[in-house]
DNA sequence: TTTAAAAATACAATCGATTGTATTTTTAAA
DNA sequence: TTTAAAAATACAATCGATTGTATTTTTAAA
């Protein structure tokens, strides 16, 4: 930007003869000015191309407009989504957004924190990664005052909202479709335990198992971060162990990948092996057999987030709360094992 | 943020009884400060919790190290590639990146322009929308000395580079092949004919129907935004028409989409119909037939377009160039027509 | 020990906008 | 026409950091 350039409120102000307190409460349509002043004004603004530089203006109000979003990685069709949520909410009120990826890796996400906090964004809306042990870098945003609102991976921090999705329930809800659908034998794919998310969906996963009289095996439960190449070793792993006849993944991407080695191998899926995975992404439709999933309210999350966080930024008093959205096991072909 | 928690260097200028400007100078390593007050000030720093106020060395320094990027959408997996491309360049070599949705609005992309200006971000980086037809939003950045790259899409404006990819030689490819598979009756999918790519796109399928004696009809080539709706609309008038062989989709989206519908329709892929994609989504490896489609060099268009909005900011006499980038046909069985 | 040069630090203005207070102008009642 | 209240505008300080210039301190040569 070329300094020589610029147009500031002092340029209208010297180009009328008036002073820039005035300018600035016309372009600020403060009802201090007089209508015919204010128009004067609008019109030399734009006849000199006059932007309004928000620097100057963030740094003397003290606040940005602007809330900052940390999301593992915007590829991924659920978080594309809640962002979609989240712009949505935040330009109703006003707000703009800064959309930062931490591709799952910690120190990117401890930087990106820094990098918030030095922009004094107004608020954070933040997924942590799948690396995030420790919650020391969140603290000096916190302690500056700034608001952090939690989404998708909950995070038990005191004062903090958080909104997120009945992992156990989904969980639950996907190991029992199996079960009722002839599966005995059931592996499944988990993240991180770090995580309570993970947890939660681990829990579901057992509890639906006890329910239904089958007895938990802690070497069906394969842990990873669930890429593409994880979803790929499982399924070899699978293979090796000889009687699997169910999968539940934790996501889709590992999944499908699973199903693509798995048929490559011959194994028919469901006959042999069912599949549910967990996401709901679009390539989960198109994969043949199409793939059982848990679709989750991703843009609802995005716009319940922002509204807390807004809600939070606006109203210092307002109290913290933790959100849960509801699932839908979505039924396809993947899952249709040998139904009596 | 509340307002009492700031600390700032006059802050930790007070606590050690020094000046404010040899704090900003330690703080910033310059050398007109010695070691041992260095160290103080940087421990002080520290006990301190001072985090440097961006917007206010901004304003002062006239620059923010920022560049802003417009994208039709990053849930599409092309674009999120060149996001992470632009990332990790730009975070090479020390710049913040702002990711911004146009959602194909042109509305939209005029206010991200307003408010990147607002912002004053050192560089813009833009895909334009397939609603954008003039460029007078732009304008008002360029007339301030940002400088914008044009990445993808290209957009033929003095003074500035642009980063595209092949689009007529990938086209005449991709139609070729189709050819070369037995296909006499070849449809085109093609987007906004106001954009440059889809010009070229078109150009080179008619050029190729051409080279083999096909001859082109206007008929052929069907007009949309390429959406998956586009994609079912298309494959409807394509049944209609009756006497299709092939289709070549300007993106893999709308290609997807036609299939499935086809194939639900009992047309057989690629036995009575063959598919050419563009983009090589994750998604048109798992459809069934898999899908022959163009690959872009997706993250080095990324890094390639920050490099050169990076070395247009640090050197105004810095000569805009264009760039174009090769690309590659990814032959899978949705082309295996009736190869003889 | 004196003194000039170099190093370190302080002073003061500045980036562009905002805002509380003071002053001037306008309005309307007396 | 006078005058008090209201409206409009100007003045001046401020947000937090940076930076050119001035001053002080240190270093090292004479």
């Amino acid at each position: 930007m070329k300094k020589g350039e610029q147009v500031t409120i002092h340029d209208i102000a010297k180009a009328l003869g008036i002073d820039s307190s005035t300018v600035s409460r016309a372009l600020n349509n403060s009802t201090r000015v007089s209508k015919t002043t204010k128009q004067k004004i609008l019109d030399k603004a734009t006849e000199l191309g006059y932007q309004r530089n928000t620097l100057a203006s963030n740094l003397r109000t003290n606040k940005t407009n602007t809330i900052g979003v940390i999301v593992p990685r915007i590829s991924r069709n659920f978080f594309s989504s809640v962002i979609s949520g989240i712009e949505e909410t935040a330009q109703k009120a006003g707000y703009n957004v800064i959309i930062c990826q931490s591709f799952e890796d910690f120190e990117k996400e401890q930087k990106l924190m820094e990098t918030l906090l030095s922009n004094r964004v107004d608020g954070v809306l933040i997924s942590i990664s799948m690396q995030t042990e420790t919650f020391d870098h969140l603290m000096p945003y916190l302690n500056h005052g700034g608001p952090i609102v939690f989404y998708d991976r909950p995070c038990y921090i005191e004062n903090c909202s958080s909104i997120s999705v009945d992992d156990y329930k989904a969980s639950f809800m996907a190991t029992e479709h199996l079960i009722e659908n002839g599966c005995k034998n059931i592996v499944h794919f988990s993240g991180p335990q770090i995580n309570p998310l993970y947890k939660n969906r681990k829990r579901g996963y057992v509890d639906a198992l006890k329910k239904h009289g089958l007895n938990f095996n802690e070497n069906y439960c394969l842990e990873s971060k669930l890429s593409e190449n994880d979803g790929i070793v499982f399924a070899k792993e699978i293979i090796k162990m000889g009687h699997i006849d169910g999968i539940y993944s934790s996501n889709d991407t590992a999944a499908i990948a699973a199903i693509q080695y798995l048929k490559s191998k011959g194994v028919n899926i469901p006959k042999d092996i069912a599949v549910v995975g967990f996401n709901n992404d679009p390539i989960s439709s198109v994969i043949e057999p199409s793939l059982t999933t848990i679709n989750q309210p991703d843009f609802e999350m995005g716009k319940t987030a922002a509204s807390l966080l807004i809600q939070q930024i606006q109203d210092t008093s307002f109290k913290k709360t933790s959100k849960v959205l509801d699932v839908e096991l979505i039924v396809r072909q993947s899952s249709q094992h040998k139904k009596v």
